[in-house]
DNA sequence: CACGATACCTGTAAGC
DNA sequence: TGCTTACAGGTATCGT
């Protein structure tokens, strides 16, 4: 499920249970999902209160009064139900606030992480110190990524799933991005124009900025149990659209792998 | 070091 | 109706 906006989108709807609550049982239901839970999960966080929600990259935030933050991250098909009417066999932690509200965090695929860090250290923290620019942030300019991207001789596609150079970027959003800007996702990173990555950047964070809309406009849904969050009402242009014709063209959209995954983009406006 | 390939896991849809 | 295969929103790690 999650790319940046969801991961924004989840952590909005989680603030508006969570925020200020306080927590009253916290319990795994497995040992962990890509890494083993932190082994003082439930002694931090029983009876922590929740300070605040956040989001870094696609990592969610759940600062307590503790001194230590709970970072989540949702790999491929992670997501937060709120009060499931019952379990299932992929809802893998549990967390109840004092008030009796229920939250399982779900995730069939187990890609996703949970880990403690010190509030005060995050920054810090090794996959967070990795990090590039956010890409609604002033960070993220055609001069940073001119910068990044010199010499690389990946393709450029590849070079913006990586979150060193951009945080946050999946792969909808680079398609997405790309068709926008008029780019080859197949042309060499550092082959790509100024005048192209001025393009781009305003893409970016236009794309990014419509998707957390268009999740944000049904935030409601996110108490429904099974609730979607709006994510895939929005249209794409690209994105799972192999043979379908190009909204600006109407020439087949292609697809093609890289790095293992998928790409689809317009071999007739992308250049 | 940069880069490509692979591994991690389960569910779903398509193909035979 | 089965069985098999390909692929899915991500990241870490291992060769070359």
């Amino acid at each position: 499920m999650p790319e940046l906006p969801e991961v924004e989108t989840t952590v909005r709807g989680l603030a508006r249970y969570l925020y200020g609550a306080r927590l009253r049982r916290v319990e795994p239901r497995r040992e962990g999902l890509r890494r083993p839970f932190p082994a003082d999960l439930v002694q931090v966080l029983t009876g922590a209160q929740v300070t605040g929600l956040g989001r870094r990259a696609k990592y969610g935030l759940i600062e307590t009064d503790r001194g230590q933050t709970m970072v989540f991250h949702l790999g491929m098909s992670g997501r937060w139900r709120i009060e499931p009417e019952e379990l299932g066999k992929h809802d893998h932690l549990l967390l109840e606030t004092e008030s009796g509200l229920v939250l399982a965090l779900c995730d069939p695929r187990r890609f996703g992480s949970v880990d403690l860090v010190e509030t005060a250290q995050l920054d810090h923290w090794p996959a967070f110190a990795a990090l590039g620019p956010e890409p609604l942030g002033n960070g993220l300019s055609p001069a940073h990524l001119k910068q990044a991207l010199a010499g690389r001789s990946a393709p450029i596609k590849l070079m913006l799933l990586d979150q060193r150079i951009v945080a946050g970027l999946g792969n909808i959003y680079v398609c997405e991005a790309l068709f926008r800007a008029g780019i080859d996702p197949r042309k060499a990173a550092g082959r790509v124009s100024g005048a192209a990555l001025a393009r781009l950047v305003p893409e970016i964070k236009a794309v990014i900025a419509e998707a957390i809309e268009a999740g944000g406009s049904t935030l409601r849904d996110f108490a429904q149990p099974d609730g979607e969050l709006g994510y895939f009402s929005k249209k794409f242009d690209v994105y799972d659209r192999h043979d379908q014709p190009c909204t600006r063209c109407g020439a087949p959209i292609r697809r093609l792998p890289q790095g293992g995954r998928s790409t689809w983009y317009c071999g007739k406006c992308q250049k």
